[in-house]
DNA sequence: GTATAATTCGACCGTCGAGTCGAAATTAGA
DNA sequence: TCTAATTTCGACTCGACGGTCGAATTATAC
């Protein structure tokens, strides 16, 4: 009778254990680098011994693509939200940089660390490009359907819509992630967006 | 007679030995990263033994220094080359940008290491950070004084003019260095400069 | 309760790479 | 040419870190 819930809770112990290890691996590599980070490191900041990490993850290579991949997913979430209220580019332009910038200030280490990947030689792994590469056409596919329509009336391909948008936001990022005062950038973004895009 | 030309050759030859290492560690960082760059194999590329690497530095991280140091130096070089002839700080913002992408081009190293840097958690060794805040002060003083006066009658002030134009550079040097078309890039850019800025 | 399987642990191993050192080579100066 | 100073070199040291392993613990199934 108590053996099925016995499994279920069992289970659940695992995924716990095994989103603590991503959740403190993504700390250590935020402050200290993916090369500087070591794996004792994590494994006492997770709360376990070195043994259960590689228990959960072959290698730390295969870790640092568990944590990327796992980024990616939180990366794209939320970012279109409160776009199809409006019809004008600028606005939703607008709307996806302050999304962008309320998602750093929530977690300056999922942005810090794709920093990182993005600036690494070659870009990161390439399993870690596949994914995101794939989240990304999700992602336009959503934008696209959401504010396809309304993009077009005002002549706007969603292809280079997304370009400029992609481009403008990593610029702001990276200020963020600089030390730049967030606010300040919110206020500067939404002036230029709206000039950019009438 | 000889003495003095021997002992200038035997100083220019310590310089360029100087420089020749800087070279090699600049390249390596690019293309492997600075943690997995090895003192070996710059010494290797350096065409040096490892030793004579430690005789011109004190550690691998006072090369990194070194390294950046003489990246800000060439960073704002010619940035504002050109800038002078125009009014409209529309075709001041294009021009900047368009050079930097040209310095791109021609020496991709240079910003692939600048990149590592900035998204490096604490945004690299403070004494770079140091050399290049100072490096940014002369050029802004530079660009004031040479544009200043056609960005005011324009309403705009030299600063927030070079905070825009930073963010949006960097936006567009970050899709350069992670493989995007410079030259699409480059027309992108003076679409959306001309623009923001009317 | 007991046998089996799954999971955890941290002491241990091997490698790799930063930094050292002293011997060798080169240059300077007389 | 001879001596002292400068510079070069790479074999060596040594600590750090990724990864292993088997013993210990805990859960599962009966």
């Amino acid at each position: 009778m108590i053996h099925p819930p016995e499994r279920r809770l069992r289970e659940r112990q695992k995924e716990e254990r095994y989103a603590a290890i991503i959740q403190a691996a993504l700390r250590i590599f935020a402050a200290k680098g993916l090369q500087q980070a070591t794996m004792d490191e994590i494994a006492q900041v997770a709360g376990l011994g070195k043994g259960t990490i590689y228990y959960y993850f072959d290698s730390k290579e295969a870790l640092i693509e568990g944590v990327l991949c796992s980024l990616a997913d939180q990366y794209f979430q939320n970012l279109l939200e409160g776009t199809d209220a409006f019809k004008d580019p600028a606005v939703i332009a607008e709307r996806i940089v302050t999304n962008l910038l309320e998602r750093y200030q929530q977690q300056p280490e999922l942005f810090q660390v794709m920093q990182m990947i993005l600036a690494a030689p070659g870009g990161g792994p390439p399993r870690v490009r596949e994914v995101f590469a794939s989240k990304h056409r999700e992602w336009l596919a959503r934008l696209k359907e959401q504010a396809g329509q309304k993009l077009a009336e005002r002549g706007f391909s969603v292809e280079s819509f997304v370009d400029f948008i992609g481009t403008y936001a990593h610029g702001v990022l990276f200020a963020a992630v600089a030390g730049r005062d967030v606010e300040k950038l919110r206020e500067e973004s939404r002036r230029a967006l709206r000039a950019f895009l009438q």
